[in-house]
DNA sequence: ACCTGAACACCGTTCAAGT
DNA sequence: ACCTGAACACCGTTCAAGT
């Protein structure tokens, strides 16, 4: 794990020549692509090279290291959201509806969100989403305290599930989670009462969506319960 | 990303030969004191190898590759907890205990957690934990389905705070954090009121056990609001 | 300033061969 | 059954050299 922070916009030349194909822009597409296609172990220095082109050193005129490419692959779905405006009579579902548009905007570049975990995004976009989250809690008139709290807390939740939901999409997930319900239902009953007893969803896997929204639930009503009350 | 059932345990002599070096748990120790000492990117089949005096070839007999070794790490520290016998009084403590144990016990590791995060932990000590888990909130009368859907949410919690606190624990961590308030503090106002407004502790780093606690405490309050009044 | 080939120091895993 | 050396197909990054 490794940090960066944002470099300064570049001037640039408004448009490249058209035989030149490298720029930090058509770096960050190539790997999203390769994300896209392959998951995050398919994104390496050398498979980004071999998509535009060239060799892997061709790479370090625009990008520091791997390192930074992922900051700017988190950067590029951190921004690109819909902000709400901040409304006291619906902030609770505005806030609701600002996690599940991080955590979806990850699931749509499979397990990229493995690569947002331990970063602290800092880039225009990320900042200003950020600023409105908020916004919204503060309209929610949620203490400082637990505005600051909460506007961590609120997308660790997105990443961290996000994480693991990717981990359980592809085809090898699937048949993991599969065998794990097979293995649990097998379980001595004496020995894990409980863990039978309340059974399959208690273990990991399907109906991620409505687990998704449990937590999400769980947490804005959590956060709510700190504001004046309705 | 790649999954491991748990194998069954083998039947083993009591103890190795003294000068056989390798079973599966002189692995699992070596492995261990690799990530203590150098985090989870100094794991590698080679180190633990070149630890154990062999070539990484030798390791493939007791184990089938890296990610049953790290599997075989997290169910090493998912064991060892002290459980707690389920008191209808003091539940939501209990369950706090828990989370906490878990939390600690990752981040005593260092990043370790990582390689938690898309993983069903399904050894001995996991499921006794987690049969726990569950029955300290059905002592507190939580319905089925909140009990379900919050084993696999609080142990999410621990396994991602951990990941976020190891990332910014080391050296270039703590720095990279700084660097971060620095960044903040000298944003323009105008453009992100209310991240200046509430202020430092709106991203990450510092008052990590504050944090942790806060967020530990929504959840378990988020939850018990399902259970019965009190 | 940007790009390149070649090289360095690593990976995980396999496989034929040894004991 | 367990261990080994050597090899295969990869990594990220650097660096001298080219344009």
């Amino acid at each position: 794990m490794a940090f960066v922070l944002p470099q300064p916009p570049r001037k640039g030349r408004a448009r490249p020549e058209p035989g030149t194909r490298l720029s930090r822009e058509s770096i960050v597409d190539a790997a999203l692509a390769i994300v896209d296609a392959g998951g995050l172990d398919a994104l390496s220095m050398r498979s980004v090279a071999q998509a535009l082109r060239t060799g892997p050193a061709s790479l370090y005129a625009h990008v520091a290291d791997k390192d930074e490419l992922l900051a700017l692959l988190i950067e590029r779905v951190a921004g690109g959201h819909d902000l709400p405006d901040p409304d006291p009579e619906h902030w609770q579902e505005q806030l609701k509806g600002m996690v599940r548009s991080l955590h979806h905007g990850l699931l749509a570049h499979r397990d990229l969100a493995r690569a947002a975990l331990g970063t602290i995004p800092l880039g225009e976009g990320a900042l200003r989403f950020r600023d409105r989250m908020i916004a919204v809690m503060r309209a929610g008139r949620l203490p400082d305290r637990v505005v600051a709290y909460g506007c961590d807390l609120l997308p660790l939740y997105a990443v961290a599930t996000a994480c693991e939901q990717a981990a359980h999409a592809d085809e090898e997930g699937a048949r993991f989670v599969e065998a794990v319900r097979a293995y649990v239902a097998a379980l001595p009953g004496d020995r894990f009462p409980h863990l039978l007893a309340v059974g399959a969803p208690a273990l990991g896997g399907a109906e991620d969506g409505e687990r998704f929204e449990f937590g999400l639930d769980v947490l804005v009503s959590g956060l709510a319960a700190y504001g004046p009350r309705t």
